[in-house]
DNA sequence: ATAAAACTGATTAAAATACTCAGATTTAAA
DNA sequence: TTTAAATCTGAGTATTTTAATCAGTTTTAT
């Protein structure tokens, strides 16, 4: 029941495109620097994210990454899926065949709902979130 | 973000074993005929059901599994957990070392409360609910 | 021109998953 | 007392997924 590195260093760098959006494009040899990523692997994620609307890029020379809305509007949902695809606890909540057996089991709507409460709860909650609570922890 | 096989076989044989609790021991032969899962494999799953108090097991011919308490009393966590282990999104919420770089990165609390609604939502659920709420769909 | 950056697609190594296999032990019943 | 049905034990294996690297091409500010 793990949420892949994919999602987690992904989310991690979109939180530093956040904390540091108005110093223009951020390039990913940066990103690499300060979230201990490597920028190879991250040009696989931002390669998602681009494709997701998440960010932005501006190619060549003093590019980089940008968030494309603001962190109130980014729901960490909406990171995880761009990397991962839907989050389901079993394959039979996106495709409906269960169990080998039948679609309906006795088990498949616990799954169903399992998706929507994980759902709901990373809809619910936005990047600027994410960092706001980081710095009430601090305090 | 996916239950392994463990945790989603090891519940439909539980459930299994609930609905066909008064005639005696059940063996695994007959819940693998019902739940078309591999005899073997089940017994591996048991190995856990057994050790984590889940079932008790009667021994030789004749033998075969019993829950160990009325359905109403078994936690579909229970279940999971016994099969797979603590649930948790990343690795960081067990073992408190997160992102290579810090105990407390930003994305820390985000897992542990994932993990704490995950674990809140199928410890309310039981096995008994789990049979009633599927009869109640056929109605 | 050059260097810095995004972009693209393939490849690979390691880990986890999903099983199977080969037996040993226990016990009810013929 | 043999037999068959069952649990129990521990290892082994094939497949899939994950995590990541590699080798370039393209774009663009300076």
């Amino acid at each position: 029941m793990r949420v892949s590195t994919r999602g987690r260093y992904g989310l991690r760098a979109i939180v530093d495109l956040a904390i540091n959006q108005d110093s223009g494009p951020t390039p990913l040899r940066v990103v690499s620097e300060r979230t201990k990523i490597s920028e190879q692997y991250l040009e696989q994620l931002f390669t998602n994210l681009r494709k997701s609307k998440i960010v932005k890029s501006v190619r060549g020379a003093h590019g980089g990454y940008l968030l494309n809305n603001p962190p109130e509007d980014i729901a960490v949902k909406d990171v995880i899926e761009a990397l991962e695809g839907p989050l389901a606890p079993s394959d039979c909540v996106l495709n409906r065949v269960c169990c080998d057996i039948n679609s309906d089991c006795v088990t498949h709507n616990l799954w169903v709902d399992v998706k929507e409460k994980i759902d709901n709860y990373l809809n619910s909650i936005s990047i600027a979130d994410l960092i706001e609570r980081y710095h009430n922890l601090s305090n």
